[in-house]
DNA sequence: GTTGTAGATGCGATCATTCGCATCTGAAGC
DNA sequence: GCTTCAGATGCGAATGATCGCATCTACAAC
């Protein structure tokens, strides 16, 4: 365990060409959690390695396995406990996109939201933009800040909706 | 088994007035059911008259809960899946308004949705006039026919955004 | 470098929800 | 009424997600 820890701190620390957006490593990873008063755990950081890595709307399990082909310790229970604790801080979103699992995203990129067709699955982006009269409603009437951050609105796609 | 659904039914059958909104009885609600090609059964009746007799926002366990005291051979997961079935034949909402529990709602009211704060809990309700843009955005944009039938919108509410 | 400690982790139990499958039944047709 | 069978239910097992608690560790203070 201890040895377990020592080596992931190493490969973690060392720079690495593979970890692109805003051209951040590993270091940077550690101390952004840091600065925002968060500890810098491994586990932690191998989860972020998992999004920088893999695609988008991953699964806990899809960062979990991935995570655990190097490093068999970590704990599944940890994995969703980091999620929560990085959704909590902004930096990830977590979305319920149809099909009853919860995926996670990065939230780096430009902010965005989808449309699900629940007839043929399809997923369609969706620009921020459209959020802003909710926002704005939600702040003028309630003073409410609304933190919208990676939205699934479900119906039916152009090419269902023709079907019935 | 036979005994129970065959009381049941009689129960059910029997004009109540306890059942309100749009004055409906269980006569209605099978009918109502059977007229979009779904089988009128007491366990299906039996989820129905609970959104009638308890309030909003269930959780599937309070609607089991509330149906096993008097029918204890009815089954939690046909309840899960009645409301699977009414979710989606839109007889009902489902929506996380935290906590991570799903809560369902009838749909006989006027649609309305939430702003839930995720520091205090706070619930407030929000018309569904602000939901207008997103569903013009969807359909203009896309062809998509969004359908979004209580929505909860998760952020920090005027008081507690005071509080940092 | 050592120490102290708040906070993170591993582990197993538990909760919320879904699924497979054998059985049962609502309701349509006769 | 009786028959028929697609579809609904009960039951138990499986999956996704959370929690309690003992142990461990990141990191701040010295
Ligand atoms: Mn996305
Ligand atoms: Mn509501
Ligand atoms: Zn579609
Ligand atoms: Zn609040």
């Amino acid at each position: 365990m201890r040895g377990f820890l020592r080596s992931k701190v190493r490969v973690l620390t060392a720079s690495s060409p593979t970890i692109s957006p805003p051209d951040q490593h590993y270091d940077d990873l550690a101390n952004r959690l840091r600065s925002i008063g968060q500890r810098a755990t491994p586990q932690r950081l191998l989860v972020l390695a998992a999004f920088q890595d893999a695609g988008e709307h991953l699964t806990a399990d899809e960062i979990y396995a991935r995570i655990s082909e190097r490093s068999p310790t970590v704990n599944r229970s940890t994995v969703y406990r980091t999620l929560e604790t990085f959704r909590d801080l902004g930096v990830i979103a977590e979305t319920d996109l149809g099909g009853g699992v919860r995926r996670y995203q990065l939230l780096d990129h430009e902010r965005h939201h989808h449309l699900v067709c629940h007839d043929c699955g399809d997923i369609i982006d969706l620009d921020d933009d459209v959020l802003e009269p909710i926002r704005r409603a939600a702040a003028e009437r309630y003073g409410f800040s609304a933190e919208i951050d990676h939205l699934a609105i479900f119906g039916r796609c152009q090419f269902c909706r023709g079907d019935e």
